[in-house]
DNA sequence: GACTAGACATCTCTTACATCA
DNA sequence: CATGATGTAAGAGATGTCTAG
């Protein structure tokens, strides 16, 4: 079905998805259930709307006016919303559209505000559900003075808005957990420093047996590793291990900050 | 039962417009 | 008053699911 076809019966189809059988009525439920349509967070502020609180001039009619746009054809969705929005809008949004209805050629188009009453129904409603089935799209349109596909774009786009709001907030808490993985990396990095660079016991260690007999814990699987610890010193910059080769390398004239390092087999990474 | 096309709902990206600083 | 930033309604295409054939 193409696309322009969906626009034109939209509605409609809505209207008719009220006789359809059981199965697009268990799809509703799965939606309403889904883990993907979060809560809602975030509150909307609609700016001052200087009118027009909803009349009930437009009511009763919005879904005979939808079923009957299944006869337009060929026309825009816009054209026939249009045509629907003299009678089943508010009256700020007949305003709105009369607006662009001056213009004939339709190819403006005007910016519809829902009223402060609007936003705030759906709002609750949203917080509700944040995914409506057919029935109670056309019920809350009705209610609202406005078409179905209106209250469908705007739970599309209050989901949309849920779900970037959502997303920063998973980025704020990766980023922060992200940091704190560095802040532990360094520390343990610094942990390995002192124990590598530590002097040598004055006695040779025992041996491993000898330690177990003794019940002392053989040393970490770091310290047991034959190491060039003298030849590692320790990039300025980002604090990890770099080798004389490295600092050789470096120009002289250069600030150590700048001169980094080639890194301890621990780290394997050149980048600071 | 597997497959396919059509219908439909939703998501995502984008555009156009309104409002405000 | 002009302008850029921001919010949001709506358009368009992509995608997933369900159903009937």
């Amino acid at each position: 079905m193409a696309q322009e076809d969906v626009h034109h019966l939209d509605d409609a189809g809505l209207a008719l998805g009220l006789s359809l059988g059981s199965g697009r009525l268990s799809r509703e439920a799965r939606l309403l259930s889904s883990p993907r349509l979060l809560e809602p967070s975030l509150t909307l502020s609609m700016p001052d709307e200087a009118t027009a609180t909803a009349t009930a001039s437009g009511a009763g009619g919005g879904a005979a006016h939808s079923v009957s746009s299944l006869s337009v054809a060929g026309v825009k969705r816009e054209h026939v919303d249009d045509v629907e929005g003299e009678r089943a809008s508010s009256t700020a949004a007949v305003a709105a559209r009369a607006g662009a209805e001056d213009d004939d050629d339709g190819s403006t188009r005007k910016k519809l505000r829902l009223t402060k009453e609007q936003s705030a129904l759906l709002e609750d409603r949203f917080k509700e559900h944040s995914a409506l089935n057919p029935k109670q799209k056309v019920a809350l349109a009705k209610q609202l003075n406005l078409r179905p596909r209106q209250v469908e774009v705007w739970f599309q786009n209050r989901r949309a808005r849920t779900k970037l709001k959502q997303t920063e907030v998973d980025c704020e808490l990766l980023k922060r957990h992200c940091e704190s993985l560095t802040e532990e990396n360094r520390r343990l990095q610094r942990e390995l420093r002192a124990l590598m660079f530590a002097p040598p016991l004055p006695q040779a260690p025992p041996s491993s047996a000898a330690q177990a007999a003794a019940g002392v814990p053989a040393p970490p699987f770091y310290m047991q590793m034959q190491l060039p610890a003298a030849t590692l010193s320790l990039c300025p910059s980002c604090e990890r291990l770099a080798g004389p080769a490295a600092a050789a390398k470096a120009e002289p004239d250069r600030p150590k900050a700048a001169t980094h390092h080639f890194c301890s087999p621990f780290t394997h990474s050149a980048a600071c």
